[in-house]
DNA sequence: CAATTAAAATACCAAAAGGTATTATTTTTA
DNA sequence: TAAAAATAATACCTTTTGGTATTTTAATTG
């Protein structure tokens, strides 16, 4: 399941960020990916799992190839959050940030 | 230093994000945190040593008390990292909350 | 069908993380 | 000055994490 937690740990690991910065630009096979770092296939497969936890990514089974696609919706969790932090002299930049969020997003 | 690293790293824990809302309300010292979580002041001493170190809390030494306040501006390290993920057709909206925040913020 | 290629499943290892316990140091304050 | 209160500094323990190696399974393709 994700949750709070299952997200925000996807995002401590650098290799991780490193990945949805690749995916961000383009769908990528894990394959593709290992080619990227310095670490066995095995290796990439835990990190795109604990990304699946997190809501960050999802897999589309395509023959013997797993496409891994960056989930844009999941980072709603990390800015959700933040804005809890809010300086309170600042709330009127808050309410218009979401309203044009609501509008356009 | 404080990095991305550290900082993502300082949020992946749930007792940190907990002592963040808590200090959103108020500065509290060491031992009044202590008091909210049932773990000793060593425990909770660690975590806010990782919580400057990314950079999201501050201490004032008053006598002999560590009053620790909350770094609002450290968000601004995940939220500029989040900005690079938008959707290619979402870029207006990208620029007007970047440009509200430059005027407002 | 046979060879290849991608992935899955285990088992295993070293280092980091989260925590406790203990002792020592510093600052109040009675 | 002595006791109390908050912190600092170690040392230590257990679990999680990031990683490899190996074996097995499944899907292409010559």
């Amino acid at each position: 399941m994700t949750t709070e937690q299952t997200t925000f740990r996807a995002l401590a690991d650098p290799t991780r960020r490193q990945i949805l910065r690749l995916l961000n630009g383009q769908n990528m096979t894990r394959g593709e990916l290992t080619e990227r770092f310095p670490m066995t296939r095995a290796a990439v497969k835990k990190h795109l799992g604990i990304l699946e936890e997190g809501g960050l990514v999802s897999v589309e089974i395509k023959g013997r190839e797993r496409i891994n696609r960056l989930e844009r919706d999941a980072f709603a969790v990390v800015t959700d959050w933040v804005d809890g932090f809010e300086e309170p002299t600042e709330d009127r930049l808050a309410v218009l940030r979401r309203s044009v969020a609501r509008e356009w997003g």
